[in-house]
DNA sequence: TCTTCAATTACGGTTTCCCATAAAAAAAGT
DNA sequence: ACTTTTTTTATGGGAAACCGTAATTGAAGA
């Protein structure tokens, strides 16, 4: 069961219709912060008062503000509340529409439900939390859709490494001294230009300003 | 003094939030609509009855649905609604960040108020209420400071074609034909190669792929 | 160890892009 | 109408990217 839950969500509006939508499930044993350092200290004294939170909603992103952060958005929010409190659940709540940033949410911070910012956000946060509180995930359809429906290529490290490095200007004939001197095994110019039309290839690209569109769009880079 | 209004914002959660906002400042005469269309419909009718809307705060990106939408987004709408409505107040309430964009809204849609959804976006949207209602503009000093700090460079429309063009694959010596197809002004090979210098001149690159990249983070593309 | 096969790298020719300069066209000023 | 200035377009040489092929390397198996 769900009782105590932590907002940490910048935004006045969108914290106030999450409270909102907590009243109406009737939880109301619920905190809110505006600061991620101010969302992981609340999380620290309840875990050492015994009195720990059973849910965090949180947004991914925080505007930088005039007092420096030592969490600096919530993907290390996440991260850092896992290290304290590892059965705490955690709801996502963000615009974020990315796949690979959304699908990282799941596989690498094994998050428990995530829902968009989008059309009917507040009944799907909701059925989120009424999901998490059964202990079941809350992965919603058209997430999965979207992720798959986008996911056509799966970039490896070193193609992201390689159009990284062409989205900051960086000349392709400089990249094979880079990864020769950051040690990244086929540093030949070949194999770059192989790998690049690989990628152009399966994406049905001819230029690399493509690739680097579609991986911006992705979240991949 | 302000006493019916229509939301028209597509995101359930931020909808609920302008609602409770309205609610403290004793607004109870409220609409809302979750798209465009049906935003243009309430105004026009109340129009029609004698009975209209004093003020609109509307959201600027609508998502696409299902059915198709007459009025893409809140540009359009807010076009549309001062046709028909020329008094009809509007604030506009949207988590865009660019500098030319939110300038627009003023210097073209003449637009009474812009809030940015943001960290204390609920109490602005409360001031900004009370200032129109006053008859006077809201026009947030932070905002004024965001336009000065990141106009760094402004992108034309024909910046953003090419840059686009370039972004979708189409090779720089094949713009020139294009853009005469289209009748856009310029179309030599040379102001093209002209157009891409300067811009990468004024942000320090080198190569279109940054541009592509940096567009693509402004949203500009 | 030697062979086989795959992967990486090196090289040459072609295309595209880049850059500077010059010609042409358009706009502005007298 | 004529000059001056600005903008646009054209041109050519050189650098980078593209593409196919060949040489080299490296690992796996006999």
């Amino acid at each position: 069961m769900i009782t105590k839950v932590l907002i940490a969500e910048d935004h006045e509006s969108a914290n106030i219709s999450v409270q909102k939508t907590l009243e109406e499930l009737a939880i109301i044993n619920t905190e809110y912060a505006y600061y991620c350092d101010d969302a992981m200290n609340k999380i620290t004294k309840a875990v050492k008062s015994g009195n720990s939170f059973d849910l965090l909603i949180t947004d991914l992103y925080f505007e930088p503000d005039d007092c420096k952060q030592v969490l600096s958005g919530g993907i290390e929010l996440i991260a850092a509340a896992r290290e304290v409190q590892p059965d705490l659940k955690i709801l996502v709540f963000s615009a974020e529409n990315r796949p690979a940033a959304i699908d990282q949410l799941y596989s690498k911070f094994d998050i428990d439900g995530f829902v968009r910012k989008a059309r009917h956000d507040a009944r799907e946060l909701k059925e989120a939390i009424c999901e998490i509180a059964r202990h079941r995930r809350y992965f919603p359809r058209h997430i999965k859709q979207l992720i798959d429906k986008k996911n056509a290529y799966a970039f490896s490290e070193f193609d992201i490494t390689i159009i990284t490095l062409l989205a900051q200007g960086m000349l392709q004939k400089d990249i094979p001294a880079y990864l020769q001197h950051h040690r990244i095994k086929p540093s030949g110019l070949s194999s770059i230009e192989k790998r690049l039309n690989q990628m152009k290839d399966a994406l049905g690209f001819t230029k690399n300003e493509q690739l680097v569109a579609y991986c911006k769009d992705l979240g991949a880079i």
